[in-house]
DNA sequence: CCGAATCGTTGACCTGCATCAAGTCCGAAG
DNA sequence: CTTCGGACTTGATGCAGGTCAACGATTCGG
């Protein structure tokens, strides 16, 4: 699962990002020979452990990274513990786009994996040498926007269910992008985490999951891996099959 | 309140520009005369009356809007008619960053006012040739995510009273950005936009403002406008104080 | 292979906010 | 000034999901 980590840390100059499984799916894929090698030169290939933190609310944001292998959590807390978990980040994923001078979110590991951290300085001094990149960024901001509108629409105004089926459908959708078929889904994260991340709690989360398993929409394979048996009651459920503005793909 | 939206519709060239007073706070605020004359000539100065609607979800993508005077309401809606307001925008905001090939979501005047309204090609264009654009576009959206991040918590795990308390900081924060002191607050919006922006309904936004009056935190001056009387009251209350990684400004 | 710690499930009960239902207030049109 | 309709407030009641509690399942270090 975190197989090419040494393999990345390990090479030199751009092999390390022509052998770069992340590469098809994250912002430095627009880039050629001569860019790549720019960028190579400025990242730090770092690996990281399951629980390993990588960046901490309210440090000084020093740092920006492209996630290549594992996945990823980041999260908000509030003074009192609880906690919003704002997005799960797996390969070709940015990390520290939506930040001032101080990291305004946390991000751990939830599996073993590697990415490539730049300076911030540094990142912005490339970005001024390589539109393309910019431009790239850009997207991914403004995707990133989007599929945070999503996910407001979801924490205020849809129910326990709608949720969880919205949740299952988004990762069927990143699986998918990935490379997979969409039907056979990996859960890195734990319960509770996946109630962070939907404003809920384990037990509302456990109750719906168990709901649709015994009505047979999902299938589990083990706790972190299961399939989705049908999966247009599941886009029903997610309550996305009619939303309002909703446009043939 | 909209007083130089005939002066902006009806001037040429840079002079339009020249005379926004929305320049200040916008993505166009960092452009020369050069580049302003260039944004100038692909833009249509186009004006709106209250409750008039900009943008429609699901409808193709075609225009990118730049507020100039008035308010905007953001908004996505399921099948039922449930509604996520996902952002209240003010001169200087950009409208149509989170778009992809159709609009995910509605846009419509609060108030009356104008924009500049481009064409997504054209703009597409443009920030090829202006990088210096580009990079404030990159910057706003960064800004848009956090708050969005912000958004999420607030949706996923505060109480009612703490949503309302959070959002009347935010606007108090936005009136100070805007040149005002930030005591005095603007409500262009009905309590029902309130109630779907925090994700609650009208009765208990109604509820919540009462008790902010009674325990002598507001002051309500009219029906959409109020002033802050206890600042340091109301951001305890959003829960902002203490926020866990919190660091001094 | 074992045991402890953590994670997950299920049940019983409770509560914050939604819902339902009257009113009251306010602003725009005559 | 009056009148009308939508916006707002307030109260009574209900329920989705939170909380508390008990108990299986899984994982992992040794």
């Amino acid at each position: 699962m975190t197989a090419n980590t040494m393999a990345c840390a390990g090479a030199e100059s751009v092999e390390v990002c022509a052998g770069c499984s992340a590469r098809r799916l994250s912002v430095c894929g627009v880039l050629e020979q001569e860019g790549l090698r720019r960028l190579n030169d400025a990242a730090d290939h770092m690996s990281f452990s399951a629980g390993e933190v990588l960046v901490r609310e309210g440090d000084p944001a020093t740092h920006l990274f492209n996630i290549t292998v594992g996945d990823v959590r980041v999260h908000k807390l509030l003074s009192d513990g609880r906690r919003q978990i704002v997005g799960f980040l797996s390969p070709g994923d940015f990390l520290g786009l939506a930040t001032g001078d101080q990291y305004a979110f946390s991000a751990e590991a939830l599996t073993a994996g590697s990415a490539c951290r730049f300076r911030k300085t540094d990142y912005r001094k490339i970005l001024r040498e390589m539109p393309d990149l910019e431009h790239a960024l850009l997207d991914r901001a403004a995707h990133e926007l989007k599929a945070a509108h999503d996910q407001m629409l979801l924490l205020g105004r849809k129910t326990a269910m709608e949720r969880l089926a919205s949740f299952l459908m988004n990762l069927s959708d990143r699986a998918r992008r990935a490379g997979g078929e969409g039907r056979l889904i990996e859960l890195p994260m734990t319960r509770a985490e996946i109630a962070d991340y939907l404003g809920l709690t384990t037990e509302t989360v456990s109750r719906n999951t168990t709901r649709l398993k015994t009505r047979g929409v999902i299938r589990l394979l083990s706790m972190h891996s299961l399939s989705i048996e049908r999966p247009s009651e599941l886009l029903h459920l997610a309550g996305l099959d009619a939303e309002a503005g909703d446009a043939p793909v």
